[in-house]
DNA sequence: ATCCTGGCATTTTTT
DNA sequence: ATGCCAGGAT
């Protein structure tokens, strides 16, 4: 591997904790791998380096990288999320963090209980906040290590009532997590990050393991993340990358105070600059420069070509999704025809819903193609229903999937489903359990059967789910119109369940690792071309790119109109999609509006008379190659007792 | 009282 | 593709 002189010392630093300022491009991944070589060269066991990544994506293609350079070597050194590091600890050692028998639930779920909460506490208000936005709230607070009542009254303009209200909504919501025996995303770092706080005997044993930790996306990590990278430093060094202008995480509470108040919380520390850009050449870096310099927040950052000029940028626009669609899949054909892989084309979209025309386009066309945070097959209906039997077999508290579970067989709704859940949490064991259904539903002897033979086959996941499509496949017919498309989904399961010793391991592994579906049948395949949100594109790169949907109402979205803080963060989200490409970029949108769908939130607007905000609404004519003047024709217009229950309150640090 | 069906509206980004 | 609601069926 070829460093340049920035890099290098960046590879061989060796001091104290250090901040590496790493631009769009520059090489970040191949310079924390090759650190990872280094180290492994200066004889650091590889079992004492730890790199943690922000999302699931980054952590696969540094593990990747790694196996690249060392071979197996690669896969003793620990690489993951922050969640799936902090996770193998808390099952590890369930006793010295209070989590026995917990299980993970997905967003999904957690929306769902907080209808339950939100049902329960305010009964039918529209003008009330809904379930998303309350588990918004609740999330965030926690990630940024606030009270939710001090991050409501800060944030929010809800009245004195109001929050009181939330409050209570978000109280009910704990309460039916810890009767489930539940503990959803934030928990795993929570719990996490508030035991290694507290417990000095633990925190020491863990901080024993480690002499170097390596964090990618430094700017995208909130203050619970920061809480946990402080109290596993020293001895173990800290070597951060991160670049400011590629933060697009704040809405989950990432603060890049973590990169910008580095140096000042770490006397000592030092602070590595990588400027060079390897990636795309100087014409797609102008777009992007252009883009960033028409911030108000100064970013100071001019990327720079290592590989000189090339093509110019193409901007299109296009009359509807349809005309959108067409545009990519032709310009993808003819490129096929040249002699192109189709792996080398990247198209990234803003929301997962907007990529949905194109990929009926690519669909039609025969084009292989994968999407990366498309619908995960857990969160597919039918896949649900079948995996509430084993989540019920599993976690018998699992209040959720029984309710799912019941209401599947005929005549049961929610309301018999409620009263017989009441009767199962109060049998003492799983045996009592398969009896009360035996008894209470004689009409439907599988469904008792099916419960018995499952808990029976916690150890054999893949048998317990062959009895789960036994029992639920009649019923699951009926249900579903289209169920020869969904069938085939059950092989596949089957299949992902034979590497897994129990039904828990199986359930807890995709659901925080949740595949998506064309990933997961496509699997042998590997040329493709890769459909992507722009959020999941971070980190990634492709010969050709494609951004669709650039237009105003989405860059930046309209649901963050406003704020500028919002505003500038979805900038850095189109910042991000531009310095994906490396040689060609297509950009496209449909910037006339006749009369075609406007989403509601934009009505408004319209109707007001005010104009939709857009970035490229005033980009210099000599940057891109367009089909339009767009300018000239603008028509848009301290320490806690231990046994302490509160799983919300912040998290006092034990270093002040 | 409870369940079921059909029609209508809605769809940010991730762990 | 799924969630929600209204109104008919059991």
């Amino acid at each position: 591997m070829q460093f340049n002189a920035q890099q290098q010392r960046a590879v061989e630093f060796d001091g104290g904790h250090v901040l590496v300022l790493a631009g769009a491009g520059t090489g970040k991944t191949s310079t924390i791998v090759g650190r990872v070589v280094h180290l492994l060269e200066q004889g650091v066991d590889p079992r004492r380096i730890l790199l943690l990544t922000f999302t699931r994506r980054a952590a696969r293609e540094m593990r990747h990288r790694l196996g690249q350079q060392v071979g197996p070597t690669a896969k003793k050194v620990p690489a993951g999320t922050f969640h799936n590091f902090c996770l193998q600890y808390l099952r590890r050692w369930p006793d010295l963090f209070d989590c026995q028998g917990l299980s993970i639930i997905d967003r999904d779920d957690q929306l769902q209980l907080m209808k339950l909460a939100r049902g329960t506490v305010i009964g039918k208000d529209a003008r009330f906040p809904k379930a998303a936005e309350l588990a918004n709230y609740y999330s965030y607070a926690r990630n940024t290590n606030r009270r939710l009542q001090e991050y409501l009254k800060r944030f929010t303009d809800h009245s004195e009532e109001i929050i009181q209200l939330i409050e209570n909504v978000i109280d009910d919501y704990s309460k039916r997590k810890r009767d489930c025996r539940y503990f959803d995303y934030d928990d795993i770092l929570y719990i996490f990050a508030r035991q290694m706080h507290r417990r000095k005997s633990l925190r020491e044993k863990i901080q024993k393991r480690y002499d170097h930790l390596l964090v990618d996306e430094m700017q995208d990590t909130n203050p619970l993340q920061w809480m946990i990278l402080d109290a596993m430093r020293d001895p173990a060094k800290l070597f951060c990358v991160g670049d400011d202008a590629q933060s697009i995480y704040a809405f989950r509470g990432a603060d890049f105070r973590n990169v910008h108040g580095f140096a000042d919380r770490l006397p000592g520390a030092s602070t590595l600059k990588l400027e060079e850009n390897y990636r795309s050449t100087q014409e797609i870096l102008d777009v992007a420069n252009w883009l960033l310099d028409q911030s108000p927040l100064g970013y100071e950052k001019k990327l720079h070509a290592a590989r000189g000029n090339g093509e110019k940028p193409i901007w299109l626009q296009v009359d509807d999704e349809q005309d959108e669609a067409t545009t990519v899949v032709e310009d993808l054909l003819e490129r096929r025809d040249g002699g192109a892989n189709w792996r080398d084309h990247m198209i990234l979209t803003r929301t997962a819903w907007a990529a949905r025309t194109v990929e009926a386009g690519l669909i039609q066309e025969d084009i292989p193609y994968r999407f990366v945070g498309g619908t995960a097959l857990m969160q597919s209906a039918h896949i649900k229903d079948l995996i509430s039997l084993l989540r019920v077999a599993d976690n018998r508290s699992d209040q959720l999937a029984w309710i799912r579970f019941l209401t599947l067989w005929p005549r049961v709704g929610e309301k018999t489903a409620a009263s017989a859940i009441l009767e199962v949490f109060k049998q003492p064991n799983t045996d009592a359990i398969s009896e009360r259904l035996q008894n209470r539903f004689g009409a439907n002897p599988r469904l008792g059967e099916a419960y018995q033979q499952c808990v029976g086959l916690l150890d054999a996941p893949a048998k317990a789910i062959e009895v789960a499509i036994e029992k639920l496949e009649p019923l699951l017919e009926k249900k579903f119109d289209d169920w020869d498309r969904r069938s085939k989904d059950f092989k596949l399961l089957k299949k992902l369940a034979r590497d897994h010793a129990t039904v828990g391991e199986f359930l807890e592994t995709y659901t925080l690792d949740p595949i998506s579906e064309s990933e997961a049948s496509q699997e042998e395949q590997d040329d493709l071309v890769t459909l992507i949100t722009v959020h999941s594109a971070k980190g990634t790169e492709a010969p050709v790119c494609y951004l669709i949907g650039v237009q105003p109402g989405n860059y930046p979205h309209s649901r963050n109109n406003g704020d500028e803080d919002q505003i500038e963060e979805e900038r850095r989200v189109l910042y991000v999609a531009m310095t994906r490409a490396k040689d060609s970029m297509m950009i496209t949108g449909k910037v006339r509006s006749h009369g075609a769908y406007t989403p509601y939130y934009n009505q408004k607007s319209l109707d007001s008379g005010t104009e939709i905000p857009f970035f490229l609404t005033d980009i210099p004519n000599a940057l891109v190659e367009s089909d339009c003047q767009y300018g000239a024709t603008n028509e848009f217009g301290d320490e806690l007792t231990e046994d302490d229950d509160d799983w919300s309150g912040p998290i006092m640090s034990f270093r002040d």
